[in-house]
DNA sequence: CTGGGGATGGGGCCC
DNA sequence: AGGGCCCCATCCCCA
């Protein structure tokens, strides 16, 4: 016996007489939406997110898929899903996700009345041809001309300039009908709403119970992964199982700036549909009948779900990223921060990029950053001037020690001078000893390094060959350009002048921030050919091809090991010069 | 159980 | 702004 809701629904079931011989349920459709319709006010098993303006609405793929088409082929590869905002505005897509879930064009929170010309132009939009249908029959009875299309029905709304961005305060909104407020999120209620970044990212693993019910499987991955079924048409296999019109889709369905592909069947009921009454409700089979969705999410590997818990975890912990954003920027606090930096020797030798270049590059002091961001990690005893020196294990883990030099254990002395492979015992000697190279003899000893580390390029070779005027007031690095010259200042601020939105998070460089918030929102537009397995960024695309060509570029040079991935090596190396 | 390798994610920084 | 490369951290697999 059901209990909760369900036992609302079973009573009715089971309390109905009048069931006809064919056992059919007449009410079962509609209990079913209706319990649908509770679960998306609860966020019960919602499994996708739209964004749409500043708010975020959650539903479930299934119920979207659906509906429409152009649904059907976004929530198959993403969980959550950014709507163009020239075509439907958050108060319409309001309307649409009730009417998605009711079968009813329920009023919005602010016309007094649907706005039939703006629902037009998002539903043509989103391929809810019911709903388009509806629309311009309610606009042929007012007599109102319609239009589609960008602009043109007019939705009512600022010019894009004038709305707020994305970037500017997230407001959350739940489509809360419990509330009876249609769900705008408090700050104090969203950290509850990130906490659905798990479902975000894991596909709903806590769910997977339910969502993996036939699941399908892309055979083109052998598993059902997220990105199992690649979008760029080159698999096929996982569309045509499907049954999904994927014409339009190359590369990622995710950001769905552009207005789908017009789909024949979808539009053609645009032009003359037949009359229906604006509720559906008295049609509900006929609404219903579009609940056919494509049987199951797929989902990301496990193992990448497994990450993703991780990701989750690794975010740092802030009671409400909206009190956060409203406080001045400030140093970052100690612990998160820690990383980055981590490798530096002093005054000098930043050894894991020596392992990168093949060569010597020299790298000032951080009289700031090192004292502000050096934390767990080695570098903090030997990125300070007047630590302990050699003691522990700082310093030689990062070393490299190109063909030719023995591999033996250098003792005590695990502060190295890579151009000379001079050990000393502390950074301080190390430092003394680096100054006493000059930049002319670095190069000299560069160029050999270089033809021994052939296949690492040589970032330090770029560094030194071209002018590089501008020069930093605080360390002594020098740029080429004034602009990067103030980008790097930047760095010796303590303040982070770029907070993420979603978690709080501040960053000292806006790319990198808004390259953190895609993976907030799910956004991995580079997808891999062979796989699927879909990135966020370009590079490691690039790196992650290397798994399919099987290229192992990255050679060590004392054991011959060869590494698809160059920090792979640079971990290898650590393995040959880590004191054990 | 442990260590090494493969693979991936996120942040810092420079171009 | 975005790409590219570097770094660290982490997980998983396997010997």
């Amino acid at each position: 016996m059901p209990s909760g809701p369900a036992a609302q629904w079973w009573c009715v079931w089971a309390g109905r007489g009048d069931m006809g011989p064919d056992m059919e349920l007449p009410s079962h459709s509609k209990q079913l939406l209706l319990q649908l319709n509770q679960q998306r006010t609860k966020g019960f098993l919602c499994d996708v997110i739209i964004m749409v303006e500043n708010s975020i609405f959650r539903a479930h793929k299934n119920v979207l898929a659906a509906s429409s088409i152009y649904f059907k082929s976004l929530v198959l590869h993403d969980n959550l899903i950014n709507l163009d905002t020239d075509m439907v505005s958050s108060t319409v897509f309001q309307q649409i996700l009730d009417f998605i879930y009711t079968g009813k064009l329920l009023p919005s929170d602010q016309p007094a009345e649907p706005n039939f010309s703006t629902l037009l132009t998002a539903a043509s939009y989103l391929q809810l041809p019911e709903l388009a249908a509806l629309c311009r029959r309610k606009l042929k009875r007012s007599g109102k001309p319609f239009s589609s299309g960008r602009g043109g029905a007019g939705l009512g709304r600022p010019p894009r300039s004038q709305r707020l961005s994305t970037a500017s305060v997230i407001q959350a909104r739940y489509p809360g009908l419990m509330d009876g407020r249609k769900g705008a999120l408090t700050p104090q209620e969203l950290p509850q709403a990130k906490g659905s970044d798990d479902e975000l990212f894991l596909g709903g693993s806590s769910q997977e119970s339910v969502h993996g019910l036939g699941r399908p499987v892309c055979p083109t991955s052998g598993e059902a992964g997220l990105g199992g079924c690649s979008t760029n048409g080159s698999s096929g296999g996982c569309e045509q199982e499907l049954g999904l019109d994927f014409d339009s889709q190359h590369g990622s369905p995710l950001s769905a700036s552009a207005p789908p592909v017009s789909n024949s069947a979808s539009y053609a009921e645009l032009g003359g549909a037949p009359s229906e009454p604006m509720d559906l409700e008295g049609a509900e089979d006929n609404h219903l009948s579009l609940l056919e969705g494509p049987g199951g999410q797929p989902r990301k590997s496990l193992r990448h779900s497994a990450r993703k818990k991780e990701w989750a975890k690794k975010e740092p912990v802030v009671a409400s990223p909206f009190e956060r954003r409203e406080v001045a920027p400030k140093g970052p606090s100690p612990g998160e921060e820690a990383e980055g930096l981590g490798d530096r020797v002093p005054n000098g030798i930043l050894a894991s990029n020596m392992a990168t270049a093949g060569g010597p590059y020299v790298e000032p002091p951080y009289p700031c950053k090192e004292e502000e961001e050096n934390g767990k990690d080695a570098s903090e005893e030997s990125g300070q001037s007047g630590s302990e020196g050699g003691s522990g294990h700082a310093g030689a883990h990062y070393l490299y020690r190109p063909e030719g030099y023995e591999t033996v254990s250098y003792g005590d002395n695990l502060y190295v001078c890579i151009p000379c492979a001079k050990g000393f015992p502390s950074s301080e000697q190390l430092n003394a000893h680096v100054e006493t190279h000059t930049e002319e003899e670095l190069l000299i000893k560069e160029e050999g390094a270089e033809e021994e580390a052939e296949d690492l390029s040589a970032p330090s070779a770029a560094y030194a060959a071209e002018p590089r005027p501008f020069k930093c007031s605080v360390c002594e690095k020098t740029y080429k350009d004034p602009a990067t010259l103030r980008q790097h200042e930047k760095t010796h601020w303590l303040t982070r002048p770029f907070p993420c939105n979603i978690c709080g998070k501040m960053f000292t460089q806006r790319g990198t921030m808004t390259r953190h918030m895609r993976s907030h929102l799910g956004l991995k537009p580079f997808a891999c050919d062979e796989c699927g397995m879909r990135f966020t960024r370009q590079y490691r695309l690039t790196e992650h091809m290397r798994v399919h060509s099987g290229e192992k570029p990255y050679e060590c040079q004392l054991c011959g090991g060869k590494f698809t991935q160059q920090r792979n090596l640079i971990s290898h190396l650590r393995m040959h010069t880590s004191p054990s």
